[in-house]
DNA sequence: TGATAATTGTTATGCCGTATACCGAATATC
DNA sequence: GATATTCGGTATACGGCATAACAATTATCA
């Protein structure tokens, strides 16, 4: 597996995002005042991850605009349809999620008749989560979105070997770290 | 440039992360009630992208717990020392922290005598931002830290040359996406 | 069996990061 | 010199994330 240059492995400088809207604007006509050096920062992995990770979500946001589904929710859909029978605290935990704070998440999706709470007969204490019809179909055209519009995008920029050569570091992190 | 296979690309089971102290504890006992399917979440570089990002800034925190510096007091402590006789609207700037903001974070390293505001004779209005020696002290005392233990560790589990490639990328995700 | 402990979903609450609107002082523009 | 712009700052709001506590239900075990 290899990895090609996408750029010299001591560029980054200029990182600054004044415009929340759109890129590539070089405030053009002022001399621009000599722009900060990043210095050892460039070399920080928690930096650019983060710097990553905000662009990607941002991406995400826009890319399923049209369905109004954050990434969080679109991971809950995810594994709500691979995951069936489950109960809230197994799909939190799953997700990192703390239990109280996945009430108001579900209580979101559920009034948007996306998913359901269902009583179990079992253990009468938890509710088994379930999606909707609705919650299939939303589901389906998001995936759509995310695989043409937004992965599509991270393809372009990496190109395929890169782009699974990042996602599995990535992973490793997330897994062994 | 080449990437060792560092985990299979189709591996992740079981992200979820019930205990916020220590890693690496099976739950022994238990037959564990089978571990949910991450399905299309592994292939989903966003979400990789966050949960390797929360891991590596916990492990920041851990390594420079002594100085008690968080990730972002580390990186504007880098760049006042790279770059000296910068008002505070261009640090805030470039490091993609919004002006109302920072004005409680510089507060917060003001008050423990890191870094001074001083108005600039040109421009009353601005405040030059400096490092003080305790400022520079415990940067130095920072680097060394975040360099022998936090991206060391990360060195030992990628391998030097992924380590480049995984910064790489990310640095053109962030910059160009 | 019955007392005690543990689990589930939930509420309340707080902290932190982030975003916007607005202000006074100082400066720039024309 | 009038107007607009910029700088640091305050107030405020929203969302993510964390903990404590509670009622209902179930599990444990003396």
């Amino acid at each position: 597996m290899t990895v090609s240059k996408t750029a010299s492995a001591t560029a980054a400088v200029d990182a600054a995002k004044p415009s929340r809207g759109g890129r590539k604007e070089p405030a053009e006509g002022s001399a621009d005042d000599a722009a900060l050096q990043l210095g050892e920062l460039s070399e920080l992995l928690g930096y650019s991850l983060k710097r990553a990770q905000l662009r990607v979500f941002e991406d995400f946001l826009r890319c399923v605009a049209p369905l109004q589904l954050t990434p969080a929710q679109f991971s809950v859909l995810l594994l709500l349809d691979r995951n069936p029978g489950r109960n809230q605290t197994e799909i939190a935990n799953t997700l990192g999620i703390l239990r109280p704070n996945f009430v108001a998440m579900l209580d979101g999706l559920e009034s948007r008749d996306l998913c359901t709470r269902i009583r179990s007969t079992n253990d009468r204490r938890s509710h088994i989560l379930m999606l909707t019809d609705k919650g299939r179909a939303v589901l389906a055209r998001a995936k759509k979105l995310v695989a043409t519009k937004h992965e599509a995008r991270l393809n372009e920029l990496l190109g395929p070997a890169n782009r699974a050569a990042l996602l599995d570091m990535l992973a490793t992190i997330a897994r062994e770290f």
